[in-house]
This record gives structure tokens, sequence and C-alpha cells, in this order.
DNA sequence: CAGGATGTTGGGTC
DNA sequence: CGACCCAACATCCT
């Protein structure tokens, strides 16, 4: 699932059901997935605090009030939250229980790509992420641009980056270049910014009120995955190869190269 | 049984 | 250094 406007969702869902309350327990059902610290010093860390939940790209801050720390969460490709009865039985892939009250904030996780960790501060906040470029969803035209300008090579391979911009993954980048009708391995110096840019904008603002890159009537990501998949505008069979190391979906008749 | 899955990293190569 | 390619990570599903 988890691209940016799951994460979003997730970030939501944190937000609505946590909002004004304090964590009182923090149970580790996986340890090695709580990747740079102990059981014992994140429930020392997060015992009686706030949690304020940001996001930025794919990565879900939880920033703790009044304090300077947060707890990072990656949710990889098969990670979401539950809000539970504190008191049930963790569901088998539940690997992180933040409880409050008779509540918890689960956090689910089956294939184990991501974890949490926890940053003391806005530096070591970087270190665990890494260079991560402005998210997708708050940049303007004109940052765009110039965050392309330098830049070479397929488009794919290019909006994929997270160091170059945050938050897009293999379903939006496909989505979006379908709309935009750009080839994938296109050269990103022969790509119309501006109607990338709009194509993005709306791509991101209807995945945002699905929480997800819709698998929708008139989307690839409706298309994509169907036996004999074709393209929702000109019914041409889409064409499937990896591209930038990720399975790509594309039509090879709205999308020249 | 083989292959693939919405993510990231680390290692090579050119 | 930048762009590309691949393998690896862990687990389930088709």
């Amino acid at each position: 699932m988890p691209e940016l406007p799951d994460v979003e969702g997730f970030r939501r869902q944190m937000e609505r059901w946590t909002r004004g309350r304090r964590v009182e327990g923090v149970r580790v059902w996986d340890r090695e997935l709580l990747r740079n610290s102990t059981p014992q010093a994140v429930g020392r860390l997060l015992a009686g605090k706030k949690l304020k939940p940001e996001r930025h790209g794919k990565w879900l801050l939880a920033r703790v009030r009044d304090d300077h720390a947060t707890l990072v969460l990656h949710f990889g490709m098969t990670g979401l939250f539950t809000w539970d009865d504190a008191d049930s039985r963790p569901h088998q892939h539940d690997r992180l229980g933040l409880t409050f009250g008779d509540r918890e904030l689960r956090y689910r996780n089956m294939r184990r790509f991501g974890g949490y960790w926890l940053a003391h501060d806005d530096r070591e906040l970087e270190l665990i992420t890494g260079p991560l470029g402005p998210d997708a969803f708050a940049i303007d035209e004109g940052d765009l641009r110039e965050l392309l300008e330098p830049r070479r090579g397929g488009a794919k391979a290019a909006l994929m980056d997270q160091r170059l911009i945050a938050g897009l993954g293999n379903l939006l980048v496909d989505e979006i270049l379908w709309r935009a009708r750009v080839n994938p391995r296109r050269d990103i110096r022969r790509v119309d910014e501006k109607k990338l840019y709009g194509t993005m904008r709306s791509v991101l603002e209807e995945s945002l009120e699905h929480e997800r890159v819709p698998p929708i009537e008139g989307w690839l990501t409706g298309a994509r995955d169907s036996r004999d998949a074709r393209c929702p505008r000109c019914d041409s069979k889409l064409r499937k190869e990896t591209i930038a190391g990720r399975t790509t979906a594309w039509c090879p008749r709205c999308q020249r190269r």
C-alpha cells in the first residue's frame, strides 16, 4: 500500500484516534523492527506524552509533544495502522502497540520492510530517513522545475527518486506518467514540466481523497493488474517491463517516447 | 514450485 | 559525483 496518499491516511488516522490523549504504554512485539533503540528507551520517552503526527514523503513522523524527539515509522510495502481494544490479542503481524487508555494504536507490517525508530532530535531524524527531497504535495510548479532542472535520465527514475521528491512510489509514478502521456523512459529533460506538475497535483489530490491510489475505472491503477490489461483511454494492450527497478505499466500508444 | 508484490539500501559499473 | 542495474531484505499469494 504505502505511498504518499496511504501514509497521509495513516497520519490522519493517528491524529483522529490519539488527539488529546497521552501514551500510556509501549509494546514492542517485534524487537527487530525497532531499528535503533530499545523498548525500554521508547517506553521511557513516550510515556505520558502526546504525539503529533506529521508526514514527509512516505515517512510518518510522530512528534513527541514538549520534547525534540520523534517516533519515526516507515510502512515498507505492507504496513498499516489499526485501532483496537488494548486487551485484544494482537494480530500476527502487529509489530508495535501504543496504548491510550483501553485502546491501542497498532503498527502492523506483514513483510517487515520498513520499521520504526526513535530520533532524539532532527539531526538524528535526518540520519534515519536519509536525504529526502521536499514532499511531493508541498511543492509548487517553480519548485518542480528547479528540482528537475539538473536531472537527466528517464522520467520514471527521476520521479521515483526520494532524494529529489519525496512520496511518489511505483503506482503513483506510473499513474502520473500515464495521465501526462509521458513514456517512462523518456528523458526527463524532454518532459513538459508544466503539464507534469498539473498532472501530479491532480493525481495526488484525487489519491489523497481515497487515501490510496484508487484502483478504479478510468485509472491505470484500476487496469494494470487485470489479465489482458488495457489502457482505459484507448484500449490498447498495456505494456509491462521493469524500469528503474520496478514493474512498470504504460500504454505504448498514449505514451510515446 | 516459481515468480511477483505499492519500498529502501548497498554494492558494483560506466 | 550521477545514473543505472541488480541483489538483498521477509512474507504471503497466485
